[in-house]
DNA sequence: TAACGAACCGGACCGAGGTCCGTTTAATGT
DNA sequence: ACATTAAACGGACCTCGGTCCGGTTCGTTA
């Protein structure tokens, strides 16, 4: 196991309860990498990029895309970490924007609209922006120990939990920030629109109605 | 891919918004088994029980499975399908037992009660039964895709919309439920016990509240 | 009881994720 | 320019889940 670069949001893992400062990760990629391994760094994501693109986000394997970055397997695993890394840092552009849009940016989704709004409006971003990538989100669905590990999750889950403890102060917003996340998880997105053909409409009513339910 | 028995509850597919009848399997194990195929299945069930006490259930390999029960591993495949099948299948007494008390067991859990009390047993009951059987259930967990189609869950998230629909017919109880099962999903009870350390009486007032707050 | 076919058995085999470690190379200091 | 060293490299190697298929066994029918 190694010390590859920390991908999105923050790295250490705070207690759980704590109120939990927001922040981003680091504004670019990698503070300081060594030439070659920026190189094969952007080699990699683009060889990955063009094969997730021709075989689909599932057919892609780790030895394909070292060959076709030109690359050892081994550089693969130690820029990376793993499969997951890999197939998360893929999604590192879209990821970033989105938290800039819930973090810092414009009302309803940024600060400025009241909590519910907000929790409405992150509802929204989300489930469209999943929709989108879903293949590649389901691929770089991380093995169930480190799922609440992951920072993206654990920032998003925080600024839920910030928005629930605005507009219900008496609740367990801890609790209830879990549970929203419960239904925005892309596993279930998928299963609800591509597998069982709900649309996208229909799931937006029923997160309005959660937040509603939730919060009421 | 094979046509091994049908593990837990039923096995067809019905369209998702469908009343969905509840029932339960075969009420023994499969069918008719062959003589050898029964007496290897007991093995591997016994052996695989003996390793899962020894080593934990995460370190449980099918080839070691099939090495102590004296078995072929192409036999292990056959019979369970995959490793998921058959950590399934170590499971499924106690999944009965659970499957039994809430559709015909005695209130609160069995019918009798009101809609919104026999909501607050299930909950109730599940949560005991996976903080005990945590590491089994963890090490079962299906992969992504699968995870809506596992028998059990639908059986389980059938029965919540049931009750859904019965507390609050004008709400969308197929959307609820499946928010209701991410609460109760073990993945989510072994982080907040296991990793985060909450005690199981939170995890229960979240159930109740949550309850509250859906039917309210 | 002999014969037959379906179901079952077993272990060689494969693919893919992940590790290891000897070698190479980029940055830094002299 | 040269030495030094920490970092990066690469591919052989390992593990483990899952498949395949030739041989075997069970249960049935005649």
């Amino acid at each position: 196991m190694s010390a590859f670069p920390p991908p999105l949001a923050e790295q250490p893992q705070p207690p759980f309860d704590e109120p939990q400062l927001l922040q981003l990760g680091a504004p670019e990629d990698e503070p300081c990498l060594r030439a070659d391994a920026a190189r094969n760094r952007a080699r990699l994501l683009e060889a990955a990029a063009r094969l997730v693109a021709e075989h689909g986000a599932a057919g892609v394997t780790m030895e394909a895309v070292a060959v076709a970055a030109n690359v050892g397997k081994g550089t693969v695993f130690r820029r990376f970490g793993d499969r997951t890394g890999l197939l998360t840092a893929l999604l590192d552009h879209s990821e970033r924007k989105f938290q800039a849009a819930f973090l810092s940016g414009p009302p309803p989704l940024g600060p400025g609209a009241p909590p519910v709004e907000r929790l409405r409006a992150v509802g929204y971003a989300l489930l469209r922006r999943s929709v989108d990538e879903l293949d590649l989100q389901l691929a770089a669905e991380p093995s169930p120990e480190r799922r609440f590990s992951v920072p993206a999750r654990r920032l998003l889950r925080g600024h839920l939990a910030l928005l629930l403890r605005q507009a219900v102060p008496d609740a367990d917003s801890e609790l209830l920030s879990h549970t929203l996340m419960g239904y925005l998880s892309p596993v279930l997105i998928h299963h609800l629109t591509r597998q069982c053909g709900l649309p996208l409409e229909r799931l937006e009513a029923g997160w309005d109605d959660l937040v509603d339910r939730v919060t009421g």
